[in-house]
DNA sequence: CTGAAAGCGCTAACAA
DNA sequence: TTGTTAGCGCTTTCAG
């Protein structure tokens, strides 16, 4: 391989300097030190161009100024929201962040996880493709602080930045019934392990306790949300589905296209709720109502959660943050344009 | 700060199978070892649930086994697909990626890029906020591979991954006029150097040789956009405005919404075409008619590009790939539905 | 306040 | 084939 330029070291600066390694290190390092000395220090680094190796730095002090973040899909916007919004406090805090996408794979993201361990982060950002605590032993052996979002990790005890998706998805049930809708089916994918089964609890028992029946159409992988599925959920038993209430962005796109296609309007022919905003849910017709998730804020907070820890306070007991999601009353729920 | 838990060195495996550290870091590289030896060493390995200290490894080897992605902003549909890609691939060659958002600012990018050669990345995947090349010398004058996407750094002779913007908007522009709309208004923003001169040149020669007036409305920040401004545009000179030419997604969605508040119908009322593709852009009524950027594919492509210059091929010269956008003719351009 | 020396965990010359 | 000996660039005891 081609030998890579090589840049000056700190040994390079402190003899341009005159000064002890250790000098310069401690001027690096913001220690106080003799002004005459810093200046001269400080101008060598400035002549040699001199760029710290945080490689170096970081295996003596072993840390590494980087965090590391896994999430099923950095092109989902839920995801990406939630990145750039960590990505900025951990720049405020002169960490890097490295992200990969697990993809929902299981393995995938324990391999994952395992690399990040030997590249030696200092605090772990996890959106969990897989509930089970063996997925991040490796980061709570080597003691490193791990902060979740989106979904907990089973008996592992981190903190945790959740989401209200039961009661966000009550609400919204309630409101489909309270516009008299009877037939309500609920939409989503079973695969998002804990999001999945909350967003369907709070919709069953909304349902139960009004004393309508549940209808639900699970699917493992939103490609299964065909057109002949829908259809035939929509056409089957007794009367006609009211309304349908989606449980997670992806679905929701589907359903839309595949309502389009069926040639069924929203509003008028069949209500619709989504869990997940859109840009364009406002611009659709009717526009659409939807739950909507402070993406944004979860990233930020699990980021701060994170360097509080990584900053020092080890031992504190882990917090368990739940925010709220907003419940936007746009058209397509059945209310009328303002 | 806690002390970490210590955590299997090389050397502890080493004596524990009882052989040399050398012996055991070869057979960690996979480098040809008697293999009953190597099969001591694995074992423990496993025992001692050995986990290479990857900083180490790059401190010596000069390598990091990481590669740096700077893109103006991570919550970015087209970037965080591009992304999601890029990862892939490095996750292929068993590279990590470090990411970070510019937010626009040539400042932020330059100082990101700075501690990104820090941390010894073996190579970067940029998509600039600035075009200047000062921005991406600190790799050069490192000798460290870089590939551009989206947009060029002036002068800086790197490989890049482009689409075709000009030819792309000349396309949806002349589509525009062969519907028979005569005042087309062009809008876009010019911060974004290289994409939005290049869009706003497609747009500017088409008219021109239609021998059409052109009107753009060009703003440094979306949230220029303003009802206000639109509508005045909308309204200005005679006759009235037939088809708007949106040049690029963000601006797109501000357009979609303000439309919407004055009370104007895309369709109907006005033509649109956008460049750039939503999801949702097909549920909209009516259908928008878009260019289609091949995000992902720009994504996949630069890291390729990438992982090719790191894996040994230094010195050929570099690669300037440019990419077809894909004109997808739905409804609001004046087409009628299928 | 400063300097010399000893590593961090690993790889890479050289020997053996 | 294997082991020995140096470092990579930095931080950090421990003296001066």
């Amino acid at each position: 391989m081609h030998k890579r330029m090589a840049g000056a070291t700190l040994a390079d600066v402190a003899s341009r300097a005159g000064v002890s390694l250790k000098t310069a290190s401690r001027v690096l390092n913001n220690v106080p030190v003799a002004p005459e000395t810093a200046k001269k220090v400080r101008a060598a680094m400035a002549r040699l161009d001199y760029k710290p190796n945080e490689l170096a730095r970081g295996l003596k002090g072993r840390r590494s100024a980087a965090i590391g973040m896994v999430v099923p899909n950095l092109a989902d916007p839920f995801h990406a929201a939630a990145m750039q919004a960590a990505q900025e406090i951990a720049h405020k805090n002169k960490y890097v962040v490295i992200i990969t996408g697990s993809g929902g794979d299981a393995e995938a993201e324990r391999s994952q996880l395992e690399s990040l361990v030997g590249r030696q982060v200092d605090g772990l950002i996890l959106a969990p493709s897989d509930n089970r605590i063996n997925t991040v032993e490796c980061f709570l052996s080597a003691n490193i602080p791990v902060v979740v979002f989106d979904r907990p990790v089973n008996g592992a005890d981190t903190d945790s930045i959740l989401v209200r998706n039961r009661d966000a998805v009550r609400e919204a049930t309630e409101h489909l019934i309270s516009h008299g809708y009877r037939r309500i089916l609920a939409i989503g994918s079973r695969t998002n392990l804990y999001t999945g089964s909350e967003r369907v609890a709070g919709y069953a028992t909304t349902m139960a306790r009004a004393r309508l029946k549940e209808e639900t159409l699970l699917v493992d992988n939103e490609t299964e949300l065909t057109t002949g599925w829908i259809e035939k959920a929509l056409e089957s038993g007794p009367g006609k589905v009211d309304a349908i209430l989606t449980l997670n962005g992806t679905t929701t796109m589907a359903v839309l296209r595949i309502l389009r296609q069926l040639g069924r309007t929203v509003g008028p022919d069949i209500a619709l709720i989504s869990f997940d905003d859109f840009e364009l849910a406002e611009v659709l017709t009717p526009r659409l109502t939807v739950v909507r998730q402070p993406a944004a804020e979860l990233g930020r907070l699990a980021a701060e959660r994170l360097f509080a820890r990584i900053l020092g306070e080890r031992t504190t007991p882990c917090q368990h943050i739940t925010l709220q999601t907003t419940f936007l009353i746009r058209e397509s729920c059945g209310c009328k344009e303002r």
